[in-house]
DNA sequence: ATGCGGACTTGAACATGTTCAAGAAGCTGC
DNA sequence: GCAGCTTCTTGAACATGTTCAAGTCCGCAT
């Protein structure tokens, strides 16, 4: 939309590895984002950011519209670490709680170094005018990756899921994955170790629910549970 | 915590309603949220509320420890009308399906005006760290008056609670809500007419997972639930 | 090689949230 | 009324995100 005319090609950060531009726009996140986690969001000033990259201010400026779209190399990164870091932990866990179970700590173990601006980071993502939002239309790569994900984790459990049910649930739980890393965000504990009791405790909650929505009682209520995520919260365009 | 020697009383803004700083104080938050109302809230600059309450820009920042403390006066307000507008909407309604949905409908209208710079509002309220955030202590009062509307809502329907879930469902109402003003805030439809569908939606809904958690089968699902909550929820000091 | 067009880079200038030292105004006990 | 204390007010100075007009560099067609 607003890719104005000037600047590089930004939805496509991959776009030739290696020319001069996109070779200074890495340095330029990969700054950014290690001094992030080193003294914060806030304390991060641009100016600083460009010094220690050998850049100046106005051409970090030319590769990001804005200081918050720094964040979204995080987020980016974020996602894209914990698909790769789940299959792992998934081996060998069969009951669909186990592997809920898994993908919500390996997130929370990605996550971990970052809780420190996680806070800073995000308030930037909450706001929905922002392009950060997970959301958002910009973010939704990486939100689908995270999606494909969960499906991976129902897909690999003995569970039977109501067929009706199949194609939203990986949306559901990562809605729910959303929650834990909500609480994460606000988590003050020693090592963040309260929000991994909170991923144990409900990851086999969830299975249950998963399990009961078959119940004959339980049909209507699953039904309309259904139709309401269905129209309030997948909202792909058609393809 | 943090309040300074200097600066008047913070945290009880009726202190003395009519001195000279507290009338001062009341025309400074009364400008900056008609100003934020009408354009937006990253629009309206420190100076521009300065000058139309006719102060300097030093004396807002006496009265309010920064911009984002501005909009404290926003969500005070709105929880305050809320409490009063709610039980007025209520008369009448019997069950608790009706119940909850005229508790969140009349919160979407009190809201509405400003859903402009709802966003930029949420961006602050998002940050753990700020004293924003619904979950955080500063906002304990305004929170609390919200959940406390939730008991009244459930006492007057007819709908049989079961006594252990008794005090923990007004916190949940309000955790549905919370939800649906998530929605809200993202929710770009026209008058935000979406959001008051969701609304009116989910209150049957969640008005039937009330009236279905007596069920025996799901027993140990309801009281797991309630631990949770009880135990990542309510985290409130021993009075 | 030369020149041209676009990609890239610069740093000063700007806008705005925030601080602070200084002073004005109001109050209280004498 | 006055001294002294507190409350309140001021506006200039500061810090930092952002913009922009002007350059520099690079690759390619001629």
């Amino acid at each position: 939309m607003s890719a104005s005319a000037s600047g590089p090609d930004e939805t496509d950060a991959s776009a030739r590895p290696s020319s001069k531009g996109e070779r200074t726009r890495q340095r330029i996140i990969d700054t950014a984002l290690d001094m992030f986690a080193e003294r914060g969001y806030d304390k991060t000033t641009m100016r600083a950011i460009a010094a220690e990259a050998g850049v100046s201010v106005g051409n970090a400026y030319y590769y990001f519209k804005s200081k918050e779209h720094l964040i979204q190399g995080f987020y980016e990164q974020a996602t894209i670490r914990h698909a790769e870091l789940t299959p792992t932990m998934l081996e060998g866990k069969e009951t669909l709680a186990e592997r809920i179970e898994a993908a919500l700590l390996a997130w929370l173990d990605i996550a971990g170094p970052y809780h420190a601006f996680a806070g800073q980071f995000f308030r930037n993502a909450a706001d929905p005018s922002s392009p950060l939002s997970p959301f958002s239309e910009d973010s939704g790569e990486s939100r689908d990756r995270d999606i494909a994900l969960y499906q991976e984790v129902l897909e690999g459990s003995k569970t039977k899921v109501p067929k009706d049910m199949a194609d939203i649930l990986p949306e559901m739980l990562w809605l729910h994955q959303m929650v834990v890393v909500l609480y994460w965000v606000y988590d003050a504990s020693p090592g963040q170790e309260k929000s991994k009791e909170l991923a144990r405790r409900t990851a086999p909650l969830a299975a249950r629910v998963v399990a009961l929505s078959r119940l004959k009682i339980l049909r209507p209520l699953v039904k309309q549970g259904e139709e309401l995520v269905r129209d309030f919260l997948i909202t792909r365009k058609p393809a």
